[in-house]
DNA sequence: GAAGATTGACGGGTCAATCTTC
DNA sequence: GAAGATTGACCCGTCAATCTTC
């Protein structure tokens, strides 16, 4: 009987969109950006020299390298992200984040971080939020193992 | 500190994403629909009548209804789906299951329970499964409380 | 010729405006 | 005039083809 997996499975459906929702929400409210937009700062922030090679950022942002192009593009348009191509070569290109990129990041970061606050941490304590991380962490790397996606 | 909360939404965020990717992929090859067209004849399938009003198809499908206009249209062209005037209200629209929709269902349902026993099935045992069942059920409770959303 | 990024065509949805029926 | 569905304009991403550089 798969029915309880069904159930299991809507579960996580919904709650990945009800939070991710509001979070899309708050950020294009407060920040004037996307979460994807949101990510993709994050990640460069988090990244040595604040820049990262697009395919390597495509892999962690998990889309395509056409939709990062894509993202890329209005970031640049909006002065947070720079390209560079390096010298060595010249196939490559980095996107770079910029000041106002960092400016515009701390402000995405605090409604990133109070949103989260007022939906996953709001209805579990302290023990069920350790808990449902340590399953969904084991869920996680099972699934990057058996369908093997590139370092997250 | 926040970081365990960015910790946990990143793995739910996971999950999802590789669970639905797997999904849609499968679905696609072997009965020819994405994971939207399959939850929609199923919530037909599971209505009185294998039928409902758009709008209440829209809600329960989360998305908008201008939004369903554009999936309904793509399964009616395939004959999966029928649409329908009542008599007494010409305003509304019911959506209704066709005889090739059940057909397409039947198929489709099988080869989506099987992607769940391969992803989350796989990785969890019995009492995991019901933990994180529990867990993510009463999260979604609170979600839909906050932020009151139509019955799902 | 292969690696890497971009582009064109498109799929799939949102939003605001519109049309019809109550 | 409000309820309900649809349409037009558009946003965001995918996919396959293309262009450049190694």
């Amino acid at each position: 009987m798969t029915r309880p997996l069904i159930l299991l499975w809507r579960n996580l459906y919904l709650v990945n969109t009800l939070v991710g929702d509001e979070l899309n929400a708050r950020l294009a409210a407060e920040a004037g950006c996307s979460l994807v937009e949101h990510d993709l700062l994050a990640w460069l922030s988090a990244a040595p020299g604040q820049r990262l090679r697009m395919l390597d950022l495509a892999r962690r942002l998990r889309i395509t390298p056409g939709g990062l192009t894509r993202v890329t593009d209005r970031l640049v348009e909006r002065g947070w992200v720079e390209r560079e191509i390096p010298a060595g070569n010249r196939r490559e290109v980095y996107a770079i984040l910029s000041d106002s990129g960092v400016a515009v990041l701390k402000a995405a970061r605090s409604n990133y971080s109070r949103v989260l606050r007022e939906t996953l941490g709001r209805h579990l304590d302290e023990q069920e939020l350790e808990a449902l991380a340590a399953m969904t962490g084991k869920l996680v790397e099972g699934l990057a193992a058996t369908r093997p996606e590139p370092t997250g």
